[in-house]
DNA sequence: ATATTATATGCCAATTAGTGCATATTAGCA
DNA sequence: TGCTAATATGCACTAATTGGCATATAATAT
């Protein structure tokens, strides 16, 4: 009944959900959702039903690798392209840059470009990241 | 609390108030309600509120003539830029273009740039135009 | 002063949306 | 088969949003 346009924006006028579009828009990647939780420090359950949200509107979608769930941005789309590009020279300010920050960190621990790890909180990332760096020098 | 993109983006994220941008946007014009009432077939009060939350978020401002409130985009910052000239290729489609043939029909009642009459029905809009013709070509 | 016109706003009811928690689902693994 | 890990979802509660109506405000005209 509402137009598509207004339903994009719907889903998009919502922090936790303009946070998580700015982690894929500046990412560029497909991310599973313990990656999201991770960059974003909220409860799984919150970052799932957000997703779902976003998926609603047609702007990302999922796909499943055994347990893991693997959200993209839909890309092939002439609406969507504007969309994002807007998006990435938009979303700019302290709260959007500490998460990619965080979820820059958080990628550290993927192998072979695959998330391999749920959810670790704050120091048990830093833990794991040195172990890697510490490894992979070895 | 939340930050200004999500402010604006919860603004923007109402069919009503996409078509409200979408007028000003496209006019390029400085509106005032009963134009904008008229272009979107809507009653006074939803515009009011509507133009109140938009001016709120800060994407557009009133100046006042007389009983007439002249409403306009704000377009001396660098984010708003941004946002309007995404919502001018993004605001497409038949809902947004048909309140932009309403809207120049009604501008076309204007005299030396300004509104001169309060809403006026469809009927009543097509003989006043048609009036307007007339006495122009005498 | 009073009436009229353009616009704003307060109040209510109805709907929708977000959070938190617990639990369901599904896949891999011992 | 049973356990654990990754993700999704149902429910209850609260908060926010919207539309409709009536009325307020404020400027102009009579």
């Amino acid at each position: 009944m509402i137009n598509r346009q207004t339903s994009v924006l719907k889903a998009l006028s919502d922090e936790t959900r303009l946070r998580i579009m700015n982690v894929f828009i500046t990412s560029g990647e497909a991310l599973c959702v313990c990656e999201v939780v991770d960059a974003l420090h909220l409860p799984q359950y919150q970052i799932s039903k957000h997703l779902a949200i976003l998926k609603n509107a047609g702007v990302i979608d999922v796909e499943k690798d055994g347990t893991w769930g693997y959200h993209y941005l839909i890309t092939d789309d002439p609406l969507n392209k504007m969309l994002f590009s807007f998006l990435k020279k938009y979303l700019v300010g302290e709260v959007f840059d500490d998460d990619i920050k965080q979820l820059d960190l958080r990628l550290l621990l993927r192998e072979e470009g695959r998330c391999v790890v749920g959810f670790v909180d704050e120091k048990e990332l830093k833990t794991k990241i040195k172990d890697k760096v510490k490894n992979s020098q070895v």
